[in-house]
DNA sequence: ATCCGCCAATACCAACAGAGTATCATCAGA
DNA sequence: TCTGATGATACTCTGTTGGTATTGGCGGAT
């Protein structure tokens, strides 16, 4: 059955309509119902009306009505100034929301492995700055381990992984590709030899891997590249992350595989080189939780696809 | 003939209500828009309806639909703040309105002739603002042609003169009656003898009157006074106010005649003296506008009438 | 002094927005 | 697979709002 509205009627304060404010402002500011009306493109008895119930709404009057000239009464002028306020308030705060849901403002969180921060990942990031330069974009390191927990979570909002998470949840993007190369304490002796260094002579050598965690790991992929050349490593040390792992070699611990790219930044105590054999590389993939529809992330993607296309 | 209203609907935004904004709020706030319907007494697929509208007004995703859960987007949360401090700011300005509609607050701008503030004038003040604590007083002193031209043009609400000002547009109320009193240059003859000074004797003093204008002025009520004894003064001095003509007289210019209460605050070079003869005495009165409808005016009023009835 | 004109208020009507009920679609969990 | 929960959709109906026509009252002009 129908409920019963009239009940209703009896608590509930009247309406309460910002349409009743913009109506006061204009009569405030003609100070004639007429020339108000007129500009709010509306008829002046209904204008009239709306005054009347906004006064009695407040339980105030805001209008002296004589004849002649109507006046704002103080509290009128009060309320004319705040009403100015509040509507203005009103249009910024949709304008800001508006803009926020275009995804041209509002708050980005990447997080990215390590090695990510010496080859494309920078000039990406600018790419999407110089697009979207009202996005808070808030910018992390983390292992593959966090960036899984990370995305699940929602703590953040892009994932730049080393290799490819792995999850139907996820959408993926492949973002950069690029081989595997050696990184040696500078005091190695294969740092000195001047011929090619082939991986296969490696089984021997003490190997820096990172990260266990989360299988597949980076760990796993290079144990993948020895033994597609027939050795495991001897001596395997696992480090949390690539920070570690370099910190690891340069003090003379072993020797690592890295991306390309990290031999950008050199690094005293470091030396790299490449090597025959067995190579695959390595990929930067780019994840978001499918069901974050955040504009912001659609667009980074938008952006990362521009890319890739551009560089191939 | 009847306007087109569908052309209207063409240029203006959408309807953009506050009631939107509290439903927002509520959905917001549970998470979940049954139990929020609930909250607002209402039935839930209007408020899913209002929700989509506001979505579609703004432009902006608001909400994530996950079946189980909902949850708010970015612009959802950025609308959730901006939202809650614009109806705050609504309501309190609504408040602070019809406080001053009440009287209870806003501003009474009194101005009254010097010569008041001996008298009853402080304790009236003394007993409108114990009433109504949070009204601004303001508080002035004119002569009568000010008070006159204050009150016309809107600059004072309540004008306390002396005597009664003139003019049907006027609301005027008696507020004190006193007799009139000789103020003398304390080196005068008159003010060392012990015997009661005769008004009639005084034909051949110098009299300071103020002031001229408007008519009739205090000065007319006293040349009126002399009148009645049979005499006009031989020498008129006069001044603009009442301030001007104390200080005239306390350095031995002549003599003048002032209410009783002006006794209360004696002053170098000036002795009070009754007299004999006659002493219609002098009345302050209290104007306003007949058509300043303010509350605080009228409560104003009401306080001078609760006064008047307790002194006599 | 009387009339006319201007302006806000009132009366009444039509249309639309919004709230209600019934129902559907979809997803999670048993 | 079925069931329960939840939000969306379809549609009906009422109250609010805007429109037109008219009134009432004050001020200025004849």
């Amino acid at each position: 059955m129908r409920k019963n509205r009239v009940m209703k009627k009896g608590l509930g304060r009247a309406t309460l309509e910002f349409k009743r404010l913009k109506y006061f402002i204009a009569v405030a500011e003609e100070l004639h119902f007429g020339r108000a009306a007129a500009r709010l493109e509306m008829a002046q008895p209904p204008l009239s009306r709306q005054i009347a119930t906004l006064e009695k709404e407040i339980g105030a009057q805001l209008f002296d009505r004589a004849r002649s000239q109507i006046r704002l009464t103080e509290a009128g002028a009060v309320l004319l100034d705040r009403a100015r306020d509040i509507l203005d308030d009103l249009d910024s705060a949709y304008r800001e929301v508006e803009l926020i849901g275009r995804g041209g403002a509002g708050r980005l969180r990447v997080a990215f492995v390590g090695s990510a921060t010496h080859g494309v990942l920078p000039s990406l990031i600018k790419s999407y700055r110089s697009h979207y330069p009202h996005v808070d974009l808030s910018l992390s390191s983390m292992n593959n381990a966090e960036l899984e927990r990370g995305l699940i979570q929602r703590d953040i909002d892009i994932a730049v992984a080393r290799p490819s998470l792995q999850g139907d949840e996820f959408r993926s993007m492949a973002l950069h590709h690029e081989p595997l190369i050696l990184a040696l304490p500078d005091n190695s002796a294969l740092a000195g030899q001047s011929l090619p260094i082939k991986l296969a002579d490696l089984d021997k050598e003490t190997f820096v891997l990172y990260p266990r965690r989360p299988r597949p790991s980076f760990a796993d992929h290079i144990l993948k590249v020895c033994e597609g050349e027939g050795f495991t490593p001897a001596d395997q040390i696992f480090a949390q992350d690539y920070q570690t792992a370099i910190s690891l070699v340069s003090v003379g611990v072993g020797l690592a595989m890295v991306p390309k790219s990290v031999s950008n930044s050199p690094r005293a105590g470091v030396l790299y080189r490449s090597y025959e054999g067995n190579n695959p590389g390595t990929s930067l993939t780019v994840h978001a939780r499918r069901d974050n529809r955040k504009p912001q992330v659609l667009q980074f993607f938008d952006i990362i696809e521009k890319y890739t296309r551009k560089r191939t």
